[in-house]
RNA sequence: GCCUAGGUGGUGGAACUGGUAGACACGCAGGACUUAAAAUCCUGUUCCCGUUAAGGGAGUGCGGGUUCGAUUCCCGCCCUAGGUACCA
């Protein structure tokens, strides 16, 4: 019989979906492995070639894993609350669960035809009121807790109330809401149950307040800083605009430092470590204080460099700053005004791509500096951002290139504090020298001034060492219709939680999925939708990332009703061994996910400080399209006529985008092509060598550009296997790369001719029972030792090539002995799964049995010495390698030597006195 | 600007801690089989010189350095991709 891989891969998919090969077993003494991957939201475009990319990784290891002997959890789901959903039902007024449904339905048939290894019976969907009631109940958990900064960790809000009744806010280290109030015990017990709440309210982890938010009117949504790229949404590129709103949100700077020093002990790439610390972006420095005597009240700055306090010339105000009006004097009423209203004019975009012409506006006012009791002019300039530190600096025009700038332009002095600092043309931010100009830090270097000006400012109360963070508090809510209900209702305008009795609170129907005429988010549609029939519901929903923060627990233990997932389950499995997704969840999804298993943690759920030990980021896969190029006529009107690419620039004419699968290793198919369009029916072509030619380009797949691949058609052709190998054959899986399908019949015939081994020329199978050579089991093991190493690594670009060498020495061996053969298919089984599960059937074993074979143990023996290569030192000191010469088993040490080039040149005639050796081994050559 | 990754044949890419650069695959060229084509198999394929060959020279973005030996390590520069940006 021939390679027939359709019949066979079916066959084999049938079966281990009959047999639930791929769940693990709950009962076992093996040890545990868990394998994630990044769930897709599944979109109506379908999967393409390259989105598969990182499960076939993540199906390889855990299969490669399986062999190894361990319990492997590799589940997979849907991440299936989105945004284009919604816009399908607010342009079709289709629900978009049922919209959502068909989707799924097609990925999950995509996904099949390729052969993956995962435990569908766990399969979870985000938008399942049965998932959604424990996202619902994390929210909860989050509502009902506070972090206490002393424990550093966060406790439940009982706790908070507890120290509330017994000694106030007197002694509380808590992260909370600037505006706190401070009370007594008695004073508390006193408050009303409403201002008890209003009062907690600043202090939950979930919270609601007055924030200024990112507000995308045409998506009709807040937006997280993370879906805002360069002043436009994430999605759609519709512009955003900053709205001040009340808003759920999550307060994960609580968790800043925790987030911060959890990344050291992880195995992530370090890119991503770096976004996410960027992200946090920590600064230690100080806070002080510039006395305001007219306001009786004073100007705090944070600034990273206090050993500079006495450079300040003045201090530079966000012209959002809430003292701006009170400061500005009245001569300067009119300018100060009149600067705001130009800044807030401005978008976030121009404000950003405006970042060289200096501008602002002196506001009449004064400080005195904290420590010289000058006067400090107060000003106010929109390079000092509202939303960073205070919003307010000092400036030091001498060590700091922004305030520099703005010193020279408006003509402020400029106050030289250290004798190394040269700033003739520009700021000098050097910490080397010694100060000067600097009262009694005069003659110090940096180490030295830093802690005793902390010391003397805290001793005036106007200052304090203090640590500043980037990150903000994560907007929770969303507008929109299609995500989770908030479990939230409103009493005396306060929200209170529904009992937990009553999860899931169901997403109810509307009329329309738009907002409605008063603005309010679509769910305020929702007829008879009341709390007790009386309150009102939280009418935003959760964001997208709510429900992927917290999924993978959910995995542990799919269908529980009663907790999120059982305590043995989750002690058994305890978190994400591998990790396999895009780099672009950096800032979102990953630190989300960190922070509310953080927090998941401290409420005693689990044990794990973080969710993923080893993460691996998956490239992306670009698609390349292919173009022809059409003839213009001298209007300048597009002919029926298409020239080659190597000569089309003796005409003029105008590139036209061409399905690629039409297209051929470059060549185009002239007769498909005629049928492509209409209009190309009568088209004619100018050929170069018979042949018409396609231009090419690397652009993002889209149907649009008619350069989408989809998995099915390969698969078709070519197989599973073929696509599976393929895929990771392309090159290392974190590098982003074109899909190219020009290469795919390489590995083809790769699977070709590994099954034409087992099979004689009359197509039966056949196998022989003879003892291998010393020459096959070297074949063998050098593969088994190859592919284990590049597996380890995720190199499974070169865990294939060492397959077809394998296979191709095989076939020069002639060798189709079952002794070699059943190992190696076993050592192909993770990427080749199909072709391996019929050989194995086919040399005799039970059916399915090669899932859980064992993994074949890799013996050097049968390796001749020359494959391990070792230094060796001369004199002690020189490093070689004598991988080359100790291939003959007869060689004398001195032969060894002798006959490597590299090493009689170093030895250079002299002789040498005698080798040192180590367990066998030369390890030094004495000259 | 800053941070991170990378730059190797016609193409995708190998070379794991410095040790025969270009594995493996695609493409291309030639050959076998065939009336022919496809499929399959075999041979060659970094570039330059050498009629073939033997042989020689150059070569991993550019310029230096360390080393017996550098794609690999160090210094300076150029380019590409991703991230980030008045963050005080």
């Amino acid at each position: 019989m021939e390679y027939n891989h359709q019949s066979l891969e079916k066959k084999w998919q049938n079966f281990w979906a009959a047999n639930g090969t791929f769940e693990p077993s709950s009962n076992t003494d093996k040890p545990k492995y868990y394998v994630l991957d990044m769930f897709p939201y599944p979109s109506g475009a379908g999967l393409h070639v390259g989105h598969p990319l990182g499960y076939i990784a993540s199906d390889i290891f855990s299969r490669y894993k399986r062999l190894k002997g361990f319990n492997v959890l590799h589940p997979m789901g849907y991440d299936s609350f989105g945004l284009p959903a919604e816009q399908y039902a607010i342009q079709t007024g289709q629900h978009p669960a049922i919209t959502t449904e068909v989707n799924i339905k097609r990925y999950r048939e995509q996904l099949d035809n390729i052969g993956f290894s995962f435990d569908w019976s766990r399969e979870v969907r985000t938008s399942d009121p049965k998932y959604y009631k424990w996202t619902q109940w994390v929210f909860m958990q989050l509502f009902n807790a506070w972090y206490n900064n002393d424990a550093d960790r966060a406790e439940s809000i009982d706790t908070l109330k507890a120290l509330f009744e017994i000694s106030g806010t007197h002694g509380i280290n808590a992260v909370s809401d600037d505006n706190v109030a401070e009370f007594t015990a008695a004073q508390w017990k006193a408050f009303s149950d409403e201002q008890k709440e209003a009062e907690l309210l600043k202090y939950r982890l979930a919270y609601l307040r007055e924030s200024v938010v990112n507000w995308c009117a045409s998506l009709g949504t807040v937006l997280a800083n993370d879906e805002v790229i360069n002043g436009v949404s994430e999605r759609g590129g519709y512009p955003v605009e900053q709205k001040k709103m009340m808003q759920w949100s999550m307060r994960i700077t609580a968790y800043a430092d925790r987030l911060l020093r959890g990344l050291e002990g992880l195995d992530w790439p370090e890119p991503l470590v770096e976004m996410q610390r960027n992200w946090i972006g920590k600064s230690v420095g100080a806070t002080v204080k510039f006395p305001v005597p007219e306001l009786n009240g004073n100007i705090e700055v944070f600034t990273t460099r206090v050993d500079t306090v006495y450079g300040v010339s003045f201090i530079v105000l966000a012209p959002e700053h809430e003292w701006v009006d009170a400061l500005t004097t009245d001569d300067q009423r009119l300018e100060v005004q009149q600067y705001i209203d130009k800044t807030s004019k401005k978008s976030e975009l121009d404000r950003m791509a405006d970042t060289r012409t200096v501008s602002g506006a002196f506001t009449g006012a004064y400080a005195k500096h904290p420590l010289t009791g000058e006067k400090v002019a107060i000003w106010i300039a929109d390079y000092v951002l509202a939303g960073y530190g205070t919003g307010a600096v000092m400036a030091v025009p001498s060590g700091d290139q922004r305030d520099y700038v703005f010193a020279k332009h408006f003509g402020l002095p400029i106050i030289p504090i250290s004798d190394s600092q040269n700033i003739t043309e520009e700021a000098d931010p050097n910490k080397e020298g010694r100060y000067i100009n600097s009262d009694f830090i005069n003659g110090m270097t940096y180490r030295e001034a830093v802690p005793v000006l902390v010391a003397k400012l805290e001793a005036l109360k106007l200052g304090k060492a203090k640590v500043n963070y980037r990150m903000r508090d994560a907007i929770f809510g969303r507008q929109r219709y299609w995500g989770e209900p908030v479990p939230v209702y409103f009493k005396d305008n306060l929200p209170r939680l529904i009992k937990e009795s009553e999860l899931p609170l169901v997403l109810p129907e509307v009329n329309k999925y738009l907002p409605t005429e008063t603005g309010e988010p679509p769910l305020a549609r929702a007829e008879n939708w009341k709390y007790q029939g009386q309150f009102d519901y939280e009418w935003s929903t959760m964001p997208g990332w709510a429900g992927s923060s917290w999924y993978w627990f959910r995995y542990m233990d799919p269908t529980n009703e009663d907790v999120f997932a059982s305590k043995q389950a989750v002690d058994y499995w305890q978190s994400v061994d591998l990790y396999i997704g895009g780099s672009e969840h950096a800032t979102g999804h990953l630190l989300y996910s960190r922070f509310w298993n953080k927090v998941l943690k401290d409420l005693g759920y689990h044990e794990q400080e973080e969710p993923f030990k080893k993460l691996i980021n998956q490239g992306m896969i670009q698609g390349r399209s292919s173009f022809v190029y059409r003839v213009l006529d001298e209007q300048g009107k597009g002919t029926n006529t298409f020239v080659s690419y190597g000569l089309k620039d003796q005409y003029t004419t105008n590139a036209l985008h061409v399905d690629v699968s039409i297209v051929y290793h470059d060549i185009l198919d002239t007769e498909k092509f005629k049928s492509f369009r209409p209009d190309f029916a009568q088209a004619e072509f100018i050929l170069e060598d018979g042949k018409y030619v396609c231009g090419t380009e690397v652009e993002k797949m889209s149907k649009s550009k008619f350069n989408v691949v989809n998995p099915d058609d390969i698969i078709e052709s070519f197989g599973a296997d073929t696509l599976r190998l393929y895929e990771m054959f392309l090159g290392p899986l974190e590098q982003s790369k074109p899909w190219n399908t020009n290469g795919i019949e390489g590995v083809f015939k790769f699977l070709r001719k590994l099954w034409r081994l087992f099979h004689g020329a009359d197509g039966n199978f056949y196998v022989s029972d003879e003892e291998p050579s010393k020459a096959e089991y070297k074949s063998l093991h050098k593969i088994i030792k190859k592919v284990e190493d590049d597996i380890e690594r995720f190199s499974f670009n070169t865990s294939v090539s060492a397959s077809m060498i394998c296979v191709n020495e095989l076939i020069d061996l002639k060798c189709n002995k079952r002794k070699i053969l059943q190992e190696l298919i076993v050592v192909l089984q993770p990427f080749a799964p199909h072709i391996t599960e019929e050989l194995w059937a086919l040399l005799g074993h039970q059916p399915g049995s090669i899932s859980f074979a064992n993994y074949p143990a890799f013996n050097p023996d049968y390796l001749i010495q020359s494959e391990f290569a070792y230094p060796v030192s001369i004199n002690g000191k020189m490093k070689m390698n004598l991988s080359l010469a100790l291939d003959l088993d007869k060689s004398t040490v001195e032969e060894v030597v002798l006959a490597n080039a590299d090493v009689q040149r170093y030895l250079d005639g002299k002789n040498v006195k005698k080798f040192i050796f180590v367990q066998g081994r030369i390890i030094n050559i004495v000259v």
